[in-house]
DNA sequence: AACAAGTGAGTGAGTGATCACTCATGTCTT
DNA sequence: AAGACATGAGTGATCACTCACTCACTTGTT
């Protein structure tokens, strides 16, 4: 049994993501999921709460996506994790991941960096396997696996998975 | 002289850039630009038509950015260019740069990719240069330049230097 | 040269619609 | 009965947009 309370998170992180914060209005979130307006204030203070909450949720979300590379003792094996990281993200969480490369732009909320621990990792990796230049090896690749989530996000992930492969025999 | 309308537009620019869209209202426009709101309405019919006269601007600037190495036949410059490019963006056009980014994830307007005449170049560059795979190393090198230009325009580009001389040397 | 006629940039009070948010009230569960 | 859950009409504020109007300036006529 999925609460009301939870069906106004996913409803609002559905709408944020697909038109963004400021267009959507509380009534909109209300009648989607089907509650009453007043409700969403009882639960989550203002629309500004509401957005605070799925912000949380984000946090923990990515900390659950990073964990098994982070964890992973093996730097090759974590390289190829990381590279696999945007195509083993399921269709039906795309909108919650396209939110937040959208609130990277927002002011208040680009400053703690989400991928940095990832950023460690591959730079630990790196220098495990005796790169040269292990941190901006690190921040090079985190840029193209950002850069391919993107493209994910916009246009499915079909169209990529040549590319991934060539990643994967090239840092292989 | 500046007109009145230029005024209008580029406090838009400004406002949308740093604040968004939907979040700034056109009150707030015409008073920081000095105008009355009708006046807004008189040039661009509506704040839609006002934020498509932008997007024009920007498909225009872009194709400047990019001229000089889509023109330039020596297929290492072409490389060494790409690469340098997110560092030659002066600050003060960190605004324009940073609505382009944001507009990038909204739904309307992902479509037409404006770095595509950039990535074709690259893939002519590398392919010049006998690489065995050169569309998809111009894909990635894309993606480095796009992750390093959304850096910059977040921090700064002064902690990126040295990341730009690790590519030149890497691609050079 | 003088003056009437016309043009369009610019104004700002005013419009209905919609905004985030409140609160008196109703309906469950125990 | 009582407290938590839930409602939706109501609130003032603000939204994008309109419109009647002014005024500096150009154009046509004599």
């Amino acid at each position: 049994m999925i609460s009301k309370k939870e069906k106004i998170l996913n409803t609002a992180l559905e709408l944020f993501a697909s038109e963004g914060y400021t267009a959507v209005s509380t009534r909109r979130i209300a009648e989607k999921a089907g509650v009453s307006e007043g409700l969403i204030f009882r639960h989550y203070k203002s629309k500004k709460g509401l957005l605070d909450a799925i912000k949380v949720q984000a946090g923990e979300r990515t900390i659950n996506l990073f964990a098994p590379i982070i964890l992973q003792a093996d730097p090759k094996k974590a390289i190829r994790m990381a590279i696999s990281l945007p195509f083993e993200i399921p269709a039906k969480e795309y909108p919650f991941w396209k939110l937040l490369f959208k609130l990277k732009w927002e002011t208040d909320y680009s400053e703690d960096n989400k991928m940095q621990p990832l950023i460690n990792k591959l730079s630990w990796s790196f220098s495990q396997l005796d790169y040269k230049s292990p941190k901006k090896e690190a921040e090079i690749l985190s840029h193209i696996i950002e850069g391919i989530s993107t493209t994910i996000l916009r246009d499915g992930k079909e169209a990529q998975m040549s590319l991934k492969q060539f990643l994967i025999r090239k840092y292989g």
